[in-house]
DNA sequence: GCAGTTAGTAGACTGCAGTCTAATTATACA
DNA sequence: TGTATAATTAGACTGCAGTCTACTAACTGC
Protein backbone atom coordinates (compact mmCIF):
# COMPACT_ATOMS: atom_id res chain seq x y z
CA UNK A 1 0.00 0.00 0.00
CA UNK A 2 1.14 3.35 -1.17
CA UNK A 3 1.59 6.06 1.84
CA UNK A 4 -0.87 8.32 -0.05
CA UNK A 5 -3.39 5.60 0.14
CA UNK A 6 -3.88 6.65 3.84
CA UNK A 7 -3.08 10.63 3.38
CA UNK A 8 -5.87 13.42 4.12
CA UNK A 9 -6.90 14.50 0.97
CA UNK A 10 -6.37 17.89 1.63
CA UNK A 11 -2.81 16.92 2.07
CA UNK A 12 -2.47 15.37 -0.91
CA UNK A 13 -1.22 18.57 -2.81
CA UNK A 14 1.62 19.06 -0.85
CA UNK A 15 3.19 16.17 -2.55
CA UNK A 16 5.45 17.98 -5.20
CA UNK A 17 6.04 14.90 -7.41
CA UNK A 18 6.50 16.51 -11.46
CA UNK A 19 2.74 15.50 -12.10
CA UNK A 20 2.19 12.90 -14.70
CA UNK A 21 -0.92 11.95 -16.77
CA UNK A 22 -4.01 13.56 -16.42
CA UNK A 23 -4.43 16.05 -13.12
CA UNK A 24 -6.70 16.00 -10.42
CA UNK A 25 -9.83 17.84 -10.48
CA UNK A 26 -9.69 19.58 -7.46
CA UNK A 27 -13.27 21.22 -8.06
CA UNK A 28 -14.80 17.84 -7.63
CA UNK A 29 -13.13 17.30 -4.04
CA UNK A 30 -15.00 20.63 -3.38
CA UNK A 31 -17.91 19.75 -4.92
CA UNK A 32 -18.24 16.42 -3.06
CA UNK A 33 -16.89 17.56 0.61
CA UNK A 34 -19.94 20.61 0.53
CA UNK A 35 -22.54 17.53 -0.79
CA UNK A 36 -21.28 15.10 1.72
CA UNK A 37 -21.27 18.25 4.89
CA UNK A 38 -25.10 19.20 3.18
CA UNK A 39 -26.75 16.00 2.64
CA UNK A 40 -25.33 14.45 5.91
CA UNK A 41 -26.60 17.42 8.06
CA UNK A 42 -30.21 17.28 6.32
CA UNK A 43 -30.43 13.75 6.03
CA UNK A 44 -28.52 12.29 8.26
CA UNK A 45 -25.37 10.00 8.17
CA UNK A 46 -27.71 7.22 6.17
CA UNK A 47 -27.41 9.45 3.37
CA UNK A 48 -26.27 7.06 0.48
CA UNK A 49 -23.16 7.59 -1.71
CA UNK A 50 -25.19 7.68 -4.75
CA UNK A 51 -26.55 10.85 -3.44
CA UNK A 52 -23.77 12.42 -2.59
CA UNK A 53 -21.80 12.31 -5.97
CA UNK A 54 -25.52 12.92 -7.66
CA UNK A 55 -25.59 16.15 -6.20
CA UNK A 56 -21.73 16.87 -6.58
CA UNK A 57 -21.84 16.17 -10.18
CA UNK A 58 -19.20 13.48 -10.19
CA UNK A 59 -18.80 9.60 -10.76
CA UNK A 60 -18.62 6.79 -7.81
CA UNK A 61 -14.83 6.08 -8.48
CA UNK A 62 -14.10 9.99 -8.08
CA UNK A 63 -14.90 9.45 -4.78
CA UNK A 64 -13.45 6.83 -4.13
CA UNK A 65 -10.02 8.07 -5.63
CA UNK A 66 -9.85 10.50 -3.05
CA UNK A 67 -11.26 9.12 0.56
CA UNK A 68 -11.12 5.34 1.15
CA UNK A 69 -14.18 5.22 2.90
CA UNK A 70 -17.84 7.41 2.89
CA UNK A 71 -16.70 8.42 6.76
CA UNK A 72 -13.59 9.87 5.43
CA UNK A 73 -15.16 12.09 3.40
CA UNK A 74 -17.77 13.00 5.87
CA UNK A 75 -14.84 13.58 8.68
CA UNK A 76 -12.94 15.86 6.06
CA UNK A 77 -16.14 17.97 4.98
CA UNK A 78 -17.07 18.36 8.98
CA UNK A 79 -13.67 19.59 9.67
CA UNK A 80 -13.22 21.43 6.85
CA UNK A 81 -16.50 23.20 6.62
CA UNK A 82 -17.95 22.96 10.21
CA UNK A 83 -15.94 25.31 12.10
CA UNK A 84 -14.89 22.76 14.50
CA UNK A 85 -11.52 24.51 14.85
CA UNK A 86 -11.03 25.03 18.75
CA UNK A 87 -9.03 27.99 20.07
CA UNK A 88 -5.81 26.87 22.63
CA UNK A 89 -5.95 28.38 25.83
CA UNK A 90 -3.57 30.98 26.27
CA UNK A 91 -1.28 29.44 29.24
CA UNK A 92 0.74 32.72 29.23
CA UNK A 93 -1.24 34.79 30.86
CA UNK A 94 -2.51 34.64 34.88
CA UNK A 95 -6.11 33.36 34.17
CA UNK A 96 -6.86 30.53 36.50
CA UNK A 97 -6.82 27.35 35.18
CA UNK A 98 -9.54 26.32 36.03
CA UNK A 99 -11.43 28.99 34.40
CA UNK A 100 -9.22 28.08 31.09
CA UNK A 101 -10.45 24.71 30.96
CA UNK A 102 -14.41 25.49 31.39
CA UNK A 103 -13.74 28.29 28.76
CA UNK A 104 -12.67 25.32 26.49
CA UNK A 105 -14.89 22.80 27.27
CA UNK A 106 -18.02 25.40 26.97
CA UNK A 107 -15.94 26.37 23.16
CA UNK A 108 -15.98 22.72 22.16
CA UNK A 109 -19.51 21.76 23.76
CA UNK A 110 -21.08 24.93 21.83
CA UNK A 111 -19.18 23.79 18.34
CA UNK A 112 -20.51 19.98 18.98
CA UNK A 113 -24.22 20.94 19.94
CA UNK A 114 -25.22 21.10 16.25
CA UNK A 115 -23.70 18.53 15.04
CA UNK A 116 -23.89 15.76 17.66
CA UNK A 117 -25.07 12.84 15.71
CA UNK A 118 -22.83 13.11 13.58
CA UNK A 119 -19.81 13.24 15.57
CA UNK A 120 -21.56 10.24 17.38
CA UNK A 121 -21.91 8.16 14.08
CA UNK A 122 -17.93 9.02 13.45
CA UNK A 123 -16.96 7.38 16.62
CA UNK A 124 -19.15 4.75 15.87
CA UNK A 125 -17.85 3.81 12.69
CA UNK A 126 -14.40 4.61 14.50
CA UNK A 127 -14.85 1.19 16.15
CA UNK A 128 -15.57 -0.82 13.46
CA UNK A 129 -12.58 0.12 11.15
CA UNK A 130 -9.39 0.42 12.20
CA UNK A 131 -8.19 3.04 10.00
CA UNK A 132 -10.31 5.07 9.88
CA UNK A 133 -9.94 5.03 13.44
CA UNK A 134 -6.44 6.34 13.36
CA UNK A 135 -7.43 8.97 11.33
CA UNK A 136 -9.99 9.86 13.85
CA UNK A 137 -7.58 9.84 16.88
CA UNK A 138 -5.15 12.06 14.29
CA UNK A 139 -7.61 14.39 13.49
CA UNK A 140 -10.29 15.02 16.79
CA UNK A 141 -9.24 12.92 19.78
CA UNK A 142 -5.28 13.43 19.97
CA UNK A 143 -5.51 17.15 19.36
CA UNK A 144 -8.34 18.12 22.04
CA UNK A 145 -6.30 15.12 24.74
CA UNK A 146 -3.01 17.45 23.81
CA UNK A 147 -4.80 20.80 24.76
CA UNK A 148 -6.05 19.66 28.06
CA UNK A 149 -2.73 17.96 29.26
CA UNK A 150 -1.02 21.00 28.62
CA UNK A 151 -3.13 22.75 30.38
CA UNK A 152 -3.45 20.27 33.73
CA UNK A 153 -0.06 20.31 33.71
CA UNK A 154 0.61 24.01 33.53
CA UNK A 155 -1.52 23.57 36.71
CA UNK A 156 0.46 21.45 38.43
CA UNK A 157 3.73 23.78 37.39
CA UNK A 158 1.78 27.29 38.95
CA UNK A 159 0.68 25.28 41.74
CA UNK A 160 -3.37 25.31 41.30
CA UNK A 161 -3.01 21.70 40.99
CA UNK A 162 -1.41 18.94 43.23
CA UNK A 163 1.19 17.52 41.45
CA UNK A 164 0.70 14.20 42.70
CA UNK A 165 -2.34 14.22 40.12
CA UNK A 166 -1.89 11.92 37.25
CA UNK A 167 -3.17 13.75 34.32
CA UNK A 168 -3.80 11.15 32.03
CA UNK A 169 -6.20 9.90 33.77
CA UNK A 170 -7.49 13.54 34.80
CA UNK A 171 -7.38 13.81 31.12
CA UNK A 172 -9.71 10.48 30.63
CA UNK A 173 -12.52 11.73 33.45
CA UNK A 174 -12.89 15.01 31.38
CA UNK A 175 -13.05 13.38 27.67
CA UNK A 176 -14.51 11.10 28.87
CA UNK A 177 -17.66 12.46 30.68
CA UNK A 178 -18.13 13.93 27.90
CA UNK A 179 -18.04 11.33 25.18
CA UNK A 180 -20.39 9.26 27.92
CA UNK A 181 -22.74 11.54 27.70
CA UNK A 182 -22.67 12.49 23.83
CA UNK A 183 -23.14 8.55 23.31
CA UNK A 184 -26.26 8.32 25.56
CA UNK A 185 -28.26 11.27 24.59
CA UNK A 186 -27.50 13.36 27.34
CA UNK A 187 -26.95 17.23 26.74
CA UNK A 188 -24.02 19.22 26.62
CA UNK A 189 -24.79 22.47 28.50
CA UNK A 190 -22.18 24.85 29.89
CA UNK A 191 -23.03 24.15 33.41
CA UNK A 192 -21.77 20.32 32.27
CA UNK A 193 -18.90 22.07 31.29
CA UNK A 194 -18.48 24.25 34.34
CA UNK A 195 -19.33 21.42 36.54
CA UNK A 196 -16.21 19.27 35.05
CA UNK A 197 -13.74 22.32 35.16
CA UNK A 198 -14.90 21.99 39.07
CA UNK A 199 -14.24 18.82 39.58
CA UNK A 200 -10.96 18.53 38.51
CA UNK A 201 -10.10 21.49 40.30
CA UNK A 202 -11.66 20.56 43.22
CA UNK B 1 -46.31 -1.45 16.30
CA UNK B 2 -46.76 -4.89 19.50
CA UNK B 3 -45.28 -3.89 22.70
CA UNK B 4 -43.78 -7.66 21.89
CA UNK B 5 -41.50 -6.44 19.29
CA UNK B 6 -38.69 -4.80 21.33
CA UNK B 7 -39.50 -7.32 24.51
CA UNK B 8 -36.14 -9.18 25.43
CA UNK B 9 -36.21 -12.71 23.90
CA UNK B 10 -36.29 -13.84 26.91
CA UNK B 11 -38.98 -12.11 28.63
CA UNK B 12 -41.40 -13.53 26.08
CA UNK B 13 -41.86 -16.75 28.03
CA UNK B 14 -43.52 -14.77 30.86
CA UNK B 15 -46.31 -14.15 28.40
CA UNK B 16 -49.44 -15.97 29.57
CA UNK B 17 -51.49 -15.60 27.12
CA UNK B 18 -53.28 -18.77 26.39
CA UNK B 19 -51.24 -20.85 23.42
CA UNK B 20 -52.45 -20.14 19.86
CA UNK B 21 -50.69 -22.15 16.66
CA UNK B 22 -47.79 -23.94 16.34
CA UNK B 23 -45.61 -23.33 19.12
CA UNK B 24 -42.19 -21.83 19.21
CA UNK B 25 -38.90 -23.84 19.09
CA UNK B 26 -37.34 -23.05 22.55
CA UNK B 27 -34.19 -24.54 21.13
CA UNK B 28 -33.88 -22.89 18.15
CA UNK B 29 -33.15 -19.56 20.72
CA UNK B 30 -30.39 -21.49 22.73
CA UNK B 31 -29.04 -22.62 19.45
CA UNK B 32 -29.01 -19.26 17.66
CA UNK B 33 -27.10 -17.22 21.40
CA UNK B 34 -24.74 -19.92 21.57
CA UNK B 35 -23.92 -20.24 17.47
CA UNK B 36 -23.84 -16.21 18.00
CA UNK B 37 -21.50 -15.94 20.60
CA UNK B 38 -19.11 -18.62 19.75
CA UNK B 39 -18.69 -16.69 16.11
CA UNK B 40 -18.73 -13.51 17.21
CA UNK B 41 -15.56 -14.31 19.37
CA UNK B 42 -13.60 -16.71 17.22
CA UNK B 43 -14.72 -14.86 13.96
CA UNK B 44 -15.56 -11.04 15.41
CA UNK B 45 -18.84 -8.72 15.09
CA UNK B 46 -18.33 -8.84 11.14
CA UNK B 47 -19.39 -12.65 10.85
CA UNK B 48 -22.45 -12.87 8.57
CA UNK B 49 -26.11 -13.72 10.06
CA UNK B 50 -25.86 -16.08 7.00
CA UNK B 51 -22.97 -18.17 9.14
CA UNK B 52 -24.84 -17.38 12.64
CA UNK B 53 -28.20 -19.03 11.13
CA UNK B 54 -26.15 -21.62 9.38
CA UNK B 55 -24.23 -22.94 12.79
CA UNK B 56 -27.35 -22.41 14.10
CA UNK B 57 -29.58 -24.72 12.30
CA UNK B 58 -32.17 -22.60 11.53
CA UNK B 59 -33.92 -20.51 8.76
CA UNK B 60 -33.44 -16.72 8.94
CA UNK B 61 -36.78 -16.16 9.67
CA UNK B 62 -36.82 -17.83 12.57
CA UNK B 63 -33.72 -15.57 13.94
CA UNK B 64 -36.09 -12.63 12.25
CA UNK B 65 -39.12 -13.93 15.07
CA UNK B 66 -36.68 -13.42 17.72
CA UNK B 67 -34.35 -10.08 17.68
CA UNK B 68 -35.24 -7.50 15.22
CA UNK B 69 -31.42 -7.10 14.80
CA UNK B 70 -28.32 -9.15 14.67
CA UNK B 71 -27.30 -6.81 17.72
CA UNK B 72 -29.87 -7.78 19.76
CA UNK B 73 -29.02 -11.40 19.31
CA UNK B 74 -25.26 -10.53 20.07
CA UNK B 75 -26.69 -8.25 23.34
CA UNK B 76 -28.76 -11.62 24.65
CA UNK B 77 -25.92 -13.98 23.87
CA UNK B 78 -23.20 -11.88 25.78
CA UNK B 79 -25.36 -10.94 28.64
CA UNK B 80 -26.45 -14.47 28.88
CA UNK B 81 -23.40 -16.65 28.08
CA UNK B 82 -20.42 -14.35 28.97
CA UNK B 83 -20.52 -14.50 32.99
CA UNK B 84 -21.17 -10.11 32.72
CA UNK B 85 -22.70 -10.46 35.66
CA UNK B 86 -21.40 -7.98 38.38
CA UNK B 87 -22.18 -8.10 41.86
CA UNK B 88 -23.53 -5.32 43.85
CA UNK B 89 -21.10 -3.61 46.18
CA UNK B 90 -22.28 -4.62 49.79
CA UNK B 91 -23.10 -1.10 51.25
CA UNK B 92 -24.39 -2.63 54.36
CA UNK B 93 -20.96 -2.81 55.83
CA UNK B 94 -18.25 -0.76 57.03
CA UNK B 95 -15.65 -0.93 54.18
CA UNK B 96 -14.85 2.27 52.92
CA UNK B 97 -16.58 3.02 49.86
CA UNK B 98 -13.59 4.24 47.79
CA UNK B 99 -12.61 0.68 48.16
CA UNK B 100 -16.23 -0.68 47.22
CA UNK B 101 -15.85 1.40 44.32
CA UNK B 102 -12.28 0.09 43.46
CA UNK B 103 -13.30 -3.16 43.62
CA UNK B 104 -16.32 -2.60 41.16
CA UNK B 105 -14.51 -1.63 38.64
CA UNK B 106 -12.14 -3.58 39.08
CA UNK B 107 -14.94 -6.55 38.11
CA UNK B 108 -16.59 -4.41 35.99
CA UNK B 109 -13.11 -4.00 33.64
CA UNK B 110 -11.77 -7.87 34.45
CA UNK B 111 -15.08 -8.95 32.51
CA UNK B 112 -14.59 -6.97 29.90
CA UNK B 113 -11.07 -7.72 28.97
CA UNK B 114 -12.03 -10.99 27.05
CA UNK B 115 -14.45 -9.10 25.09
CA UNK B 116 -13.69 -5.34 24.90
CA UNK B 117 -14.16 -5.95 21.24
CA UNK B 118 -17.46 -6.86 20.96
CA UNK B 119 -18.45 -4.36 23.70
CA UNK B 120 -17.16 -1.68 21.46
CA UNK B 121 -18.86 -2.91 18.33
CA UNK B 122 -22.07 -3.23 20.87
CA UNK B 123 -21.02 0.95 21.37
CA UNK B 124 -21.10 1.85 17.71
CA UNK B 125 -24.22 -0.57 17.07
CA UNK B 126 -26.09 1.40 19.66
CA UNK B 127 -25.18 5.06 17.72
CA UNK B 128 -27.04 4.45 14.88
CA UNK B 129 -29.78 2.60 15.61
CA UNK B 130 -32.35 4.11 18.08
CA UNK B 131 -34.36 1.06 19.11
CA UNK B 132 -30.94 -0.91 19.97
CA UNK B 133 -29.30 2.10 21.94
CA UNK B 134 -32.46 1.98 24.11
CA UNK B 135 -32.30 -2.18 24.72
CA UNK B 136 -28.04 -1.51 25.56
CA UNK B 137 -28.77 1.32 27.69
CA UNK B 138 -31.38 -0.57 29.79
CA UNK B 139 -29.33 -3.59 29.94
CA UNK B 140 -26.00 -2.40 30.23
CA UNK B 141 -25.83 1.32 30.96
CA UNK B 142 -28.19 1.87 33.61
CA UNK B 143 -27.60 -0.83 35.97
CA UNK B 144 -23.81 0.03 36.26
CA UNK B 145 -24.46 3.59 36.92
CA UNK B 146 -27.36 2.95 39.33
CA UNK B 147 -24.80 0.90 41.30
CA UNK B 148 -21.60 3.67 41.01
CA UNK B 149 -24.92 6.59 41.83
CA UNK B 150 -25.87 4.22 44.35
CA UNK B 151 -22.29 4.08 45.91
CA UNK B 152 -21.92 7.56 45.49
CA UNK B 153 -24.66 9.14 47.62
CA UNK B 154 -23.85 6.24 50.35
CA UNK B 155 -20.52 7.99 50.86
CA UNK B 156 -21.88 11.44 50.89
CA UNK B 157 -24.33 9.89 53.56
CA UNK B 158 -21.59 8.09 55.59
CA UNK B 159 -19.01 11.85 55.46
CA UNK B 160 -16.93 9.93 53.54
CA UNK B 161 -17.44 12.20 50.23
CA UNK B 162 -18.10 16.26 50.38
CA UNK B 163 -22.28 16.51 50.29
CA UNK B 164 -21.73 19.39 47.95
CA UNK B 165 -20.54 17.36 44.92
CA UNK B 166 -22.87 16.01 41.98
CA UNK B 167 -22.75 12.40 41.81
CA UNK B 168 -24.53 12.26 38.59
CA UNK B 169 -21.11 14.47 37.22
CA UNK B 170 -19.19 11.86 39.39
CA UNK B 171 -20.26 9.50 37.60
CA UNK B 172 -20.10 9.99 34.22
CA UNK B 173 -16.52 11.26 35.02
CA UNK B 174 -16.15 7.67 36.30
CA UNK B 175 -18.04 5.86 33.37
CA UNK B 176 -16.57 7.90 30.69
CA UNK B 177 -13.13 7.47 31.82
CA UNK B 178 -13.99 3.89 31.10
CA UNK B 179 -15.69 3.95 27.74
CA UNK B 180 -13.14 7.03 26.29
CA UNK B 181 -10.29 4.27 27.20
CA UNK B 182 -12.30 2.03 25.54
CA UNK B 183 -13.45 3.04 22.49
CA UNK B 184 -9.66 4.47 22.30
CA UNK B 185 -7.92 1.38 22.11
CA UNK B 186 -6.65 1.45 25.89
CA UNK B 187 -6.29 -1.10 28.17
CA UNK B 188 -8.54 -1.35 31.08
CA UNK B 189 -6.23 -2.27 33.89
CA UNK B 190 -6.72 -2.65 37.54
CA UNK B 191 -4.47 0.38 38.08
CA UNK B 192 -6.64 2.11 36.73
CA UNK B 193 -9.67 1.05 38.40
CA UNK B 194 -7.83 2.04 41.64
CA UNK B 195 -6.65 5.19 40.14
CA UNK B 196 -10.22 6.07 39.21
CA UNK B 197 -11.65 5.33 42.84
CA UNK B 198 -8.85 7.75 44.10
CA UNK B 199 -9.43 10.62 42.10
CA UNK B 200 -13.42 10.48 42.91
CA UNK B 201 -12.50 10.26 46.53
CA UNK B 202 -9.94 12.59 46.55
C1' DG C 1 1.48 13.66 -33.76
C1' DC C 2 2.21 9.74 -30.68
C1' DA C 3 3.32 6.98 -26.46
C1' DG C 4 2.87 6.76 -21.66
C1' DT C 5 0.39 7.80 -17.64
C1' DT C 6 -3.24 8.98 -14.69
C1' DA C 7 -8.09 10.83 -13.79
C1' DG C 8 -12.47 10.75 -15.45
C1' DT C 9 -17.11 8.37 -16.79
C1' DA C 10 -21.10 4.79 -16.53
C1' DG C 11 -22.44 1.04 -14.74
C1' DA C 12 -21.96 -3.97 -13.50
C1' DC C 13 -20.68 -6.64 -9.62
C1' DT C 14 -20.00 -8.58 -4.59
C1' DG C 15 -21.35 -9.39 -0.04
C1' DC C 16 -23.88 -7.57 3.59
C1' DA C 17 -28.42 -6.96 6.90
C1' DG C 18 -32.92 -7.17 6.87
C1' DT C 19 -37.70 -8.06 4.42
C1' DC C 20 -40.87 -10.72 2.00
C1' DT C 21 -43.21 -14.84 -0.24
C1' DA C 22 -45.07 -19.35 -0.59
C1' DA C 23 -45.39 -23.56 1.14
C1' DT C 24 -45.26 -26.61 5.22
C1' DT C 25 -45.79 -28.01 10.13
C1' DA C 26 -47.33 -28.16 15.03
C1' DT C 27 -50.41 -26.97 18.11
C1' DA C 28 -55.56 -25.82 20.28
C1' DC C 29 -60.13 -26.40 19.81
C1' DA C 30 -64.57 -27.89 17.96
C1' DT D 1 -61.34 -35.29 11.61
C1' DG D 2 -61.21 -30.63 10.25
C1' DT D 3 -60.31 -25.53 10.94
C1' DA D 4 -57.85 -21.69 12.65
C1' DT D 5 -53.50 -19.89 14.01
C1' DA D 6 -48.82 -19.07 14.27
C1' DA D 7 -43.90 -20.92 13.67
C1' DT D 8 -40.92 -22.98 10.42
C1' DT D 9 -38.33 -23.47 5.99
C1' DA D 10 -35.84 -22.22 1.56
C1' DG D 11 -34.84 -18.81 -0.94
C1' DA D 12 -35.89 -14.53 -3.64
C1' DC D 13 -35.60 -9.67 -3.05
C1' DT D 14 -34.09 -4.63 -1.69
C1' DG D 15 -30.85 -1.19 -0.76
C1' DC D 16 -26.46 -0.41 0.98
C1' DA D 17 -20.88 0.47 0.70
C1' DG D 18 -17.21 -0.51 -1.75
C1' DT D 19 -14.74 -2.85 -5.95
C1' DC D 20 -14.01 -3.71 -10.62
C1' DT D 21 -14.23 -3.26 -15.79
C1' DA D 22 -14.05 -0.99 -20.06
C1' DC D 23 -13.66 2.97 -22.01
C1' DT D 24 -12.57 8.05 -22.61
C1' DA D 25 -10.08 12.49 -21.50
C1' DA D 26 -6.17 15.39 -20.16
C1' DC D 27 -1.67 15.98 -19.33
C1' DT D 28 4.02 15.27 -20.18
C1' DG D 29 7.76 14.32 -23.01
C1' DC D 30 9.75 12.91 -27.27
Amino acid sequence: MADSDRMAESDRMADETAQVGRPRNEAASAALKAAALRLVRTEGYGVSVSAIIREAGVSRQTLYNRWPTKAELVLDAFFELAGMQVATPDLGGDTPRRDLLATFLREVFGHLRKDADLLRTLIAEAQTDPGFRAVFFDRFVRPREEIVLALLRDAQARGEMNAGRDPDLASAMIHGAFWYRLLNDRPLTDAVADGLADEVFR
